[in-house]
DNA sequence: GCTTTCCTATGAACTGCTTCACAGGCGCGA
DNA sequence: TCGCGCCTGTGAAGCAGTTCATAGGAAAGC
């Protein structure tokens, strides 16, 4: 059905000063996709050919290294975009992206995409904008790399998920993870066994309550606390 | 003399497709300035109000964390343009930037940089592009702390110094660098005393020579194992 | 149902890097 | 030309976090 399509898309920030028009064109040129828990959409290497609108689910951004260790650079969630890079400059994928539970995307071939971006300057800007962003993130990661110790960024990522990911309910922040403490770890480079460890910590401070398929921020001041220390 | 500002602009690959009009129009909206060695050209947290083109001369990026620690970002040469990010998303400096040396740069104010990107979309899309190689590069330093140790990092900066601002003569690449032992920490977080560990034992292996104001790299293969390694 | 595999859990041993402490040299301003 | 600040140089000690080893439980495949 193109028409939720458009309307979808229209809800996108990226596309939101777009004429009617170029929105209907450019639903036309966009396929809607869905994928499964853990499939793999783009990986790192591979020729950059298409770019994605996020509709629904969420996915991890990660970039692996030579032995197979990982490093998980962001979790997107609807409305976000990504696989740009690799349209606008050439190169192969910059890094890959996973998804954590079903996800439906809008999938815009390349040239379209290209496209779109010369014949409408709004977009151009907006998605100018969208990779300030992504700059000013990785930037904050590379310093908290340098400053903060494990546990600050532990719980620096923990706020980071709650905000971002989080439902609130009542005083509390429940994060429905579908990321395991070996992922976790990978965000801030540190080890499964030193997630653990921190998260054990705090659950037996009362800081945080964390099952298996879930964690809740009890106190998110002593997290806050923690994030900021050093 | 605006026309010697043409023909600067003209050369920045940035403006390489714009018409011979709007690059006069550009260069009648930017004036250049000269700044001393070691001087901040846009501080951190600063409103961002200009977007810089770099002329002539070094300068680094940093951002400086709580206590007065540096995270170094980049170090940029001629050709190379800085000062987008805030200007794009409106929000402050998201980092600081210092001359390493006497710089000349063109000076374009915000509104009349924006007005340009509306204009020209060619210019945009460049802009794309160039904001797309600084999130690769940011994605590899993300990914390099975690997976390399002190020597590696160092071992790959003094590589990347050497082949972005080094100068060959014979089968060495000499870096007249004006960054000290601290700052080349700044890089690949690490202490001063690190850098100064690793310079030294690599000096005695004969892989590199440094004196107080240059560094040449003797060895680039044992480098450049030594960035491999791990 | 049973087995394999992945994830969590936990502690002991190890270590790369930092922190601390101290020295000496160069350059620049008074 | 003297002194003060900034940079390099070097070793000892401490520690945060990794590595290694080992176990148990949950989920998933056969």
């Amino acid at each position: 059905m193109a028409d939720a399509l458009i309307d979808s898309l229209s809800r996108i920030w990226l596309f939101d000063g777009l004429a009617k028009d170029d929105l209907a064109r450019l639903s036309q040129l966009a396929i809607t996709k869905v994928y499964k828990p853990r499939e793999a959409i783009v990986t790192k290497g591979d020729p950059a050919n298409e770019f994605f609108v996020l509709l629904r689910g969420r996915a991890k951004v990660t970039a692996q290294g030579a032995d197979g260790a990982d490093t998980a650079i962001n979790v997107m969630g609807p409305g976000e975009v990504f696989g740009e890079i690799g349209i606008l400059d050439g190169q192969p994928r910059s890094a890959t992206v996973t998804t954590l539970e079903e996800c439906e995307m809008a999938v815009v071939d390349k040239r379209a995409f290209r496209g779109l971006l010369e014949a409408s300057p709004p977009v151009a800007i907006k998605l100018l904008a969208v990779l300030a962003g992504r700059i000013r993130e990785l930037t904050i990661r590379v310093e908290d790399r340098a400053f903060l110790d494990v546990p600050a960024r532990l719980a620096k990522l923990l706020l980071w998920l709650a905000s971002n990911h989080g439902t609130e309910s009542g005083a509390r922040v429940r994060i429905e993870l579908k990321l395991s403490q070996q992922e976790l770890g990978d965000f801030i480079g540190a080890t499964r066994e030193s997630v653990n460890k921190n998260l054990r910590d705090w659950s037996r401070s009362g800081f945080i309550k964390h099952e298996r398929d879930y964690l809740e921020i009890l106190d998110l001041d002593a997290l806050r606390a923690i994030a900021e220390r050093r």
